[in-house]
DNA sequence: AATATAATATTCCAATCGGTACAAAACGAG
DNA sequence: CTCGTTTTGTACCGATTGGAATATTATATT
């Protein structure tokens, strides 16, 4: 019971989102928050907690999408290859949109300057960062490690996740979506020559020393 | 003539360079650089100008330093995958060193978050972003772009730069030298099936159409 | 309709921010 | 030794920050 909520909590998660994307944690005042989710402080205070507390809850929310996102991607195509342009081409589109400014990946641009003085926050980076090498070795290793080899796929995944955050880095830039796909398109054709080297250990027979 | 300097300019723009590593731009405050850099406001002001010139100067040499350290790791060792593993060696004893805190990378961290509201940083950040994509595929072509062909090295130019990034970011978030390393290595092994790969087209004849 | 409850809008606050005025102090030049 | 010049230390400034106190409004329940 009691007067009702004016404004909708994931709506305003989002505008939350999009200050703290272009701002940074610090460079996002209450004012600045508070205008584009179109409420006032004390709204803010009694759902969110203080601005920490929003923050996280909004890099929460932000990290869940994006590693569902990621492993999505990465179900689609048919070869390793597609799959990687997949991952990288939805990444793309985020950090870089075609219409829009080219803000980039929030975890990549804020989370990696609060956590040098908040705890919580590298905790919460480095739990992130390590789903996302979860997510992106698991689904990979699932669907072409039996083909390619436990190695290969391995180096693989670092070198996507790697690149994804060379992806976000270069949009905060400003640098233009062409370059952007001319630098993932290297990296799949690398990619490529991965997965048809015949170089390294054997496919078959999974093995796990160094 | 007048009064000389107490302090010497190089050393406290290293301790400013620290400050602004730890807490980011918004996150240093006077105080703070003061207090690293042993010197009193005033004198700040008229050194180096307000903050944001401090921080500029502080990003300029930071970037001519580090630009000269990767062109320095990337001439050493015999092969691609030794010379990558002497840039990527390289990174991650700035980025995480043995002794002291894991800060990760000046630009990455702390550059990418000011791009969001200072168009001179966003440039600034543009321009070494590119800069370090020139410096390392000229010195990988140089050295290797007559054996491997220039679409291989122009791809392992992307996944180097890539891994270094993602090794600032992954500093950032506290993981161990161990894991950087794990990871450094599974990219220098990637880019060994590369350059050992035969695939894609002849190494000799350069073209530069698509 | 009356009441309890919860969210709203306005107003305000102590603290901190980046930046500066001012006067004392330390040098080179004459 | 004296003067002009530049830096230094202290103290201070207006502005803005994150946050909270208060009072009003809107709803569900009775």
């Amino acid at each position: 019971m009691g007067r009702p909520r004016s404004f909708d909590t994931g709506e305003a998660l989002a505008a939350a989102t999009g200050v703290f994307l272009l701002r940074g944690f610090d460079g996002a005042s209450l004012e600045d928050l508070t205008a584009a989710m179109g409420i006032n402080k004390p709204s803010l205070y009694a759902a969110f907690g203080d601005k920490g507390a929003l923050y996280a809850n909004v890099l929460g929310v932000y990290g869940a999408m994006a590693k569902l996102a990621m492993e999505a991607a990465l179900n689609k195509g048919e070869t390793l290859e597609e799959a990687g342009r997949y991952l990288l081409g939805g990444a793309i589109d985020v950090y870089a949109p075609a219409r829009g400014h080219h803000l980039g990946c929030l975890i990549v641009t804020t989370a990696t300057t609060v956590a040098g003085s908040d705890t919580d926050v590298r905790k919460a980076l480095a739990t992130f960062l390590s789903d996302v090498d979860d997510v992106i070795a698991t689904t990979i290793a699932r669907r072409f490690g039996g083909s390619l080899g436990e190695e290969r796929v391995a180096s693989a995944a670092d070198i996507l996740s790697a690149t994804m955050y060379s992806l976000a880095i270069r949009a905060r830039a400003g640098t233009p979506r062409r370059q952007l796909q001319a630098v993932a398109g290297r990296v799949i054709a690398a990619i490529g020559m991965i997965a048809t080297s015949s170089v390294p250990a054997p496919p078959r027979d999974a093995h796990r020393g160094a």
